[in-house]
DNA sequence: ATAAAAAATGTAAACGTTTACATTTTGCTA
DNA sequence: TAGCAAAATGTAAACGTTTACATTTTTTAT
């Protein structure tokens, strides 16, 4: 097991010293014959930089940490390709780190990122409050949320959330607009789906729809499944469900076909999210897209911008863009 | 912007040595009263250990580089997740980067977690070759190798496969005793699926069945998609499709619906992976399941394993499980 | 050809830990 | 209570870089 080879044995080797060495590696005024001599020497000996002790000594990482609720979900796979799309030809990357939607794992994650020096940190989906931020950035590493579980009092934070108001009203206007009289929602426990819910509710008031059913759901698939059984049972004049996610939306498809109730024939059905495979359900689902990977973009974005000059935090919202598919009927005549 | 305090300033506030805060820190020998000064000093101060200088000191950095095809693609997760597992309970940690199945950015992202002193390497799906392997692993760091995509002419490195053989193997006889005689295969690029075709060849041929319909496709949706077409035309008397993954299977579920054929009382179908939302496909999709998550876990296994002692490389090769849906139409009487 | 300015290189001190070794303190035993 | 072993603490050298500053070499202008 021989030690690999260091600044200093390259030094030795092409005989200069380890400040040349260095200028070589980082690009300093070097003279040609030098700057050869010492390449050859990095080739023979195989050198390879140590980041550690480079970091260590620059006080810089080149590292920003990203904290996800769970590695699967294909919306936080888009907004971690956001992010790495800003950061790699800067030459700066990102780790990755999952807590699993536990607020005790999420704190211990975030204070390993930081021991580990990193030089911003992304929280998507956190729990955290504004006080525990508070003590883990002590140390002014830039912090950004994204879609925060977490309502504060004021913007103490950027952030990066998305605009569930202009997607939840178009797409509930998108069933009145086909006709639909009796909409019914399936709700989801998280933050997101509770605002979803709101405005769901108050939308309808403000269409004269008063007769609103909400089912609560688990927010995953089973949960659609299950709620399928109430829907039919409960209310069965709805001809139209919005669900608070696509996840779902798929359960509630299922659950509607074991039932036999045809999709969109007897109920109509929105998503939420676009995750890629609701276009190729039958009927292709009608949902809200997220910019999920817009939203990492920016993110990291803001990372930039609080590295360079510490600015004040802002709050940037996402527009959601409704999908429309074949799982909405017009019941009209033809027009809409 | 004031610096973060160090071990220096935390032994100074406690009166101590340097060398007795480390001890506190890592647990050694320091009397109850000492190691309490020590600790209400930390907390005033709100130090946070620097896990670079900490890892520098002691050449482990406890972490090991993840490369990944695709940080979408939910199997990828899965095997994250199963690694994971493995590592967080020892206190180490692993980082996720993501080549876009690029053997160019697949070779400097693998360089670069080894310029970051990454205690191991665990590559899926990777496309190197040996000999850069082998360059790369100069510095002797464990190397673990997930669902390759290059042939080996021997087995240098330790590597975890999935076996296809049984898989499809199951997978067709199902169909034939299901008493299907016309079976085509939706061939995919990869390496994984060229072998799953060279098997679907060869045990149709064991089964006397020689009249073999295979049809290249990308891998993906559309190449699902467009192939119904050409199903539908050039093999028209098919009653069963196998094909080699389950986005392919997917689009093929679109394509025929398109052009109004029945799944499964017009042809059956069977894919591979069993990504999560194949059960709420409307025929559910009988499918292969790969022991994703044990894969990751068996990998991160042998770079522990890999660590403690220098030990013979392996091959390891876990099944897949066939998982019989509705997908799949039964055309005997009554038995199988 | 010479002085001065510019460029190239070298020297040595950081960066924040861990750890072998030296020293001091503590706790026992006789 | 002296003496000794064990335990606790301190000292200082590593780990592999970067970088301010000092020194040497080269270039330029006269």
């Amino acid at each position: 097991m021989k030690r690999s080879p260091t600044i200093v044995d390259v030094a030795d080797a092409a005989g200069v010293s380890i400040a040349t060495v260095s200028r070589v590696i980082n690009g300093g005024n070097v003279k040609a014959p030098t700057r050869k001599k010492v390449e050859t020497a990095m080739e023979t000996l195989g050198y390879r930089r140590n980041t550690l002790a480079r970091s260590l000594a620059t006080g810089k990482t080149g590292v920003v940490g990203v904290l996800i609720p769970d590695v699967l979900g294909p919306l936080y796979g888009q907004m971690a390709r956001g992010i790495e799309e800003v950061f790699l030809p800067l030459g700066m990357h990102s780790v990755i780190v999952s807590d699993n939607r536990d607020p005790e794992e999420e704190k211990s994650a975030t204070e390993l990122l930081l021991e580990r020096q990193v030089d911003g940190l992304i929280l998507i989906g956190s729990y955290l409050t504004d006080d525990i931020l508070a003590s883990l950035s002590a140390a002014q590493t830039p912090i950004v949320l994204v879609q925060r579980e977490h309502t504060p009092h004021e913007c103490h934070y950027d952030t990066i959330q998305l605009d569930n108001e202009s997607g939840v009203t178009a797409a509930i206007e998108h069933l009145i607009t086909s006709g639909h009289k009796h909409i019914a929602h399936l709700a989801g426990t998280r933050l997101d789906g509770q605002e979803r819910a709101r405005i769901f509710k108050r939308t309808l008031q403000q269409h004269q729809l008063t007769n609103t059913h909400i089912f609560e759901t688990n927010g995953v698939e089973d949960g659609g499944f299950n709620a399928a059984q109430q829907l039919i049972t409960q209310a069965p004049h709805v001809t139209a469900v919005f669900c608070v996610n696509d996840r779902v939306a798929i359960g509630l498809y299922h659950g509607l076909e074991t039932n036999g109730v045809r999709v969109p024939d007897d109920i109509s059905i929105i998503g939420f999210d676009d995750l890629p495979w609701t276009a190729y359900l039958s009927p292709p689902l009608t949902t809200l897209q997220q910019p999920a990977r817009a939203m990492g973009q920016a993110a990291a974005q803001r990372i930039l911008k609080q590295l360079n000059t510490p600015a004040a935090p802002e709050l940037t919202i996402f527009p959601s863009q409704l999908l429309k598919r074949a799982s909405v009927k017009n019941l009209q005549g033809g027009d809409a």
